[in-house]
DNA sequence: ATCCAGGGTCTTA
DNA sequence: TAAGACCATGGA
């Protein structure tokens, strides 16, 4: 099976490679090797790949790529809105083809309590060292488990307190909120602050509008736009990209993690 | 040895 | 509301 991707063979519509490698979910739950991606998806092995320009995935699978990849976002009309000056110009070109994803809330929340004070590289380490076959074990067992030993610092706590919130919650609920009121509710678990709470709602609730201030990102808001702190970064984030502030984020990210954003012009 | 990483919590003023 | 100490771990 495969998609036609809008515009159909446009290979600027999506660089698979790096948006599942951009530090979003997909980075830390699937395998990636030969340029094929791989995992588990509700007991069945998943797998996604590019050939002769077009979007690949395993039979059966089709529905799940899409919304994971958000291949339904008209990323053409999204990069032009968030291109407001020069320098978001730069950086929409030099990631074309980036796409936010779509990921299980739970394993978002996971994977983003793992992030704090971390690195990319010991992020997957841990939340790989909490997937049972192939998948990050749910609230239940995390609950019950012993998670002494997985070299998870002061985060296990953190996790062991979101695993038994979320047990007897509706945790899809929050996507049913709108932003402001998703954003503190997410607050109210342990370990879970502003930048973690954008994150979650970002890729696991799909609110276009989140914009995770990470240090890099809290840089280059910094830098580019004379943000005096994390909060004001979001205010001006909010007003400059909207509804669309998540997919400035990711650009802004992946730019200035790679040293190719140029200062302002 | 010191700094840093997709930060949060808690205390203090 | 804002600043600072503290938190575990491993790589640079």
């Amino acid at each position: 099976m495969l998609f036609n991707l809008r515009p159909p063979n446009n290979p600027v519509d999506l660089d698979l490679e790096l948006t599942m490698e951009s530090g979003q979910p997909p980075h830390f739950l699937w395998d990636h090797a030969c340029g094929r991606h791989t995992r588990i998806i509700n007991g069945e092995k998943a797998e996604i790949w590019m050939e002769k320009g077009r979007l690949r995935f395993t039979e059966g699978f089709g529905d799940y790529a899409r919304e994971l990849l958000r291949l339904d976002d008209d990323l053409d009309a999204i990069c032009s809105k968030i291109s407001t000056d020069r320098t978001m110009e730069c950086a929409v070109e030099s990631c074309a083809g980036l796409r936010i994803t779509k990921n299980d809330p739970w394993e978002t929340l996971v994977c983003f309590v793992c992030s704090i004070n971390n690195n990319i590289p010991r992020i997957r380490k841990m939340v790989r060292s909490l997937m049972v076959d192939g998948e990050v074990m749910p609230p239940e067992d995390m609950a019950a488990k012993d998670l002494s030993g997985l070299k998870l610092g002061y985060r296990d706590k953190f996790l062991k307190g979101c695993a038994e919130k979320v047990i007897g919650y509706e945790f899809e609920k929050i996507g049913l909120m709108d932003y402001g009121e998703a954003w503190k509710e997410l607050q109210t678990f342990p370990g879970v602050g502003p930048k973690v709470a954008d994150c979650v709602l970002l890729f696991g609730f799909g609110f276009l509008e989140a914009f995770p201030v990470d240090v890099w990102v809290l840089k280059s808001m910094k830098r580019l736009y004379g943000a005096k702190n994390e909060r004001d970064a979001r205010g001006k984030a909010a007003l400059m990209w909207g509804e669309y502030a998540g997919y400035a984020q990711q650009y802004l990210f992946q730019s200035e993690r790679s040293g190719c954003l140029i200062p302002k012009g």
